[in-house]
DNA sequence: GTCTATAAGAAGATAGAC
DNA sequence: GTCTATCTTCTTATAGAC
């Protein structure tokens, strides 16, 4: 899992075929995602995905990790320095901005594809390993984040690996019931929830 | 989508399919659960579950709604009248005692299985209806919960709704992170996070 | 209602030409 | 590296006997 990006850019077919894959797993879900369907959203010939990969499997593996690289990618939001508000601007991205592909408006989005390969990990241990480091990765940026805000004074003295955890649970809760029911709302209910019932309370002063 | 029980038992061929459909989930996942894993899961061959369901598709959504029924009627925790008690024990039983199959303990358990068809609502329109129905009942039970408390003065007079959205997020996320991850303590860790840092300071009065 | 047998198509994967 | 063509197996679904 590489969440650096010092490759020579997204032009090689490894790379086309990844995102092939992804409008492939948008257009048709997980339970429809045959090699022909990836093929059909490039250029190239259904062979051409087993020469780069000797099967499906390793593909779907091999995909997992884009996704979840592109995941932190989308993640790097400017430079905040303000705690309270680096911790807001990471709460919208994940529950407001998720969706960047603009591409099919009728076709589910990032989320739902996140969610279709993740429902898997129980059946891969591949993918549960992938998912775990995911897990701690963005567990451990949210207590930094929180441990910061303690220190400098904008956050009150809370176990801040807790906090961490129960922003994180309901941020991916808020993600899937986005994904999985028909409440559109429902990524703006969790963040409006989290951050009038919760986030308030963390803060030392309510400074609206 | 019945969640009360007045039919006869869970004794006629339908009921028999839905639980070999678990089994089947269980042991393939939701990607390899052919017709004919079903069909070695019970006593039957496959030609009765076409008899029974015309298609795998009507068989799947039948499967969803028998999945949900379970899911619902397994939180029927005795009767507790302290709202405080009774949200702490809905809180316990959707993220520890989820568990209740102890048929087989190498397969992943009830919370996988029901990600694995959650996961597919986003490309079935039945499927997302039934969730959603699912959601505003959860949604629905806490918000009354916590609405009682308020009135009886056991919690703060917060925003209802809201604390109940927050709940369940967490609640659907810890139990997502659960299923997706090698953490196996994540259901505890959300709980005692819920727990400590949010429900306590729900309580009007942090009775230890 | 349940069985065996089979149709009809789609799946993953490979062979060999270019 | 990529193509076309093909192999083999598996899939859903049905037909017809009991």
């Amino acid at each position: 899992m590489k969440y650096t990006d010092a490759d020579q850019g997204p032009s090689d077919t490894a790379e086309e075929i990844m995102e092939a894959t992804l409008r492939a797993l948008r257009k048709h879900g997980y339970a429809n995602l045959t090699m022909q369907a990836i093929a059909d959203e490039f250029d190239k010939t259904k062979a051409v995905l087993h020469y780069h990969y000797d099967t499906k499997d390793e593909l779907l593996v091999a995909f997992l990790d884009y996704l979840l690289d592109r995941f932190i990618r989308r993640l790097d939001f400017e430079t905040i320095d303000d705690p309270d508000a680096r911790l807001s601007a990471l709460v919208d991205r994940l529950l407001l901005e998720f969706d960047d592909d603009t591409s099919d408006e009728t076709a589910p989005g990032f989320p739902a594809a996140l969610l279709e390969v993740r429902a898997h990990a129980p059946h891969n241990d591949s993918y549960r390993e992938q998912l775990t480091l995911n897990y701690e990765l963005l567990k451990d940026m949210l207590t930094t984040i929180i441990d910061d805000g303690i220190e400098q004074g904008v956050f009150n003295p809370v176990d801040s690996e807790q906090t961490a955890t129960l922003i994180l649970a309901a941020i991916m809760g808020g993600r899937d019931y986005y994904s999985t029911t028909n409440r559109e709302c429902v990524g703006e209910e969790v963040r409006d929830a989290l951050q009038d019932q919760f986030l308030s309370e963390l803060r030392t002063s309510d400074r609206t």
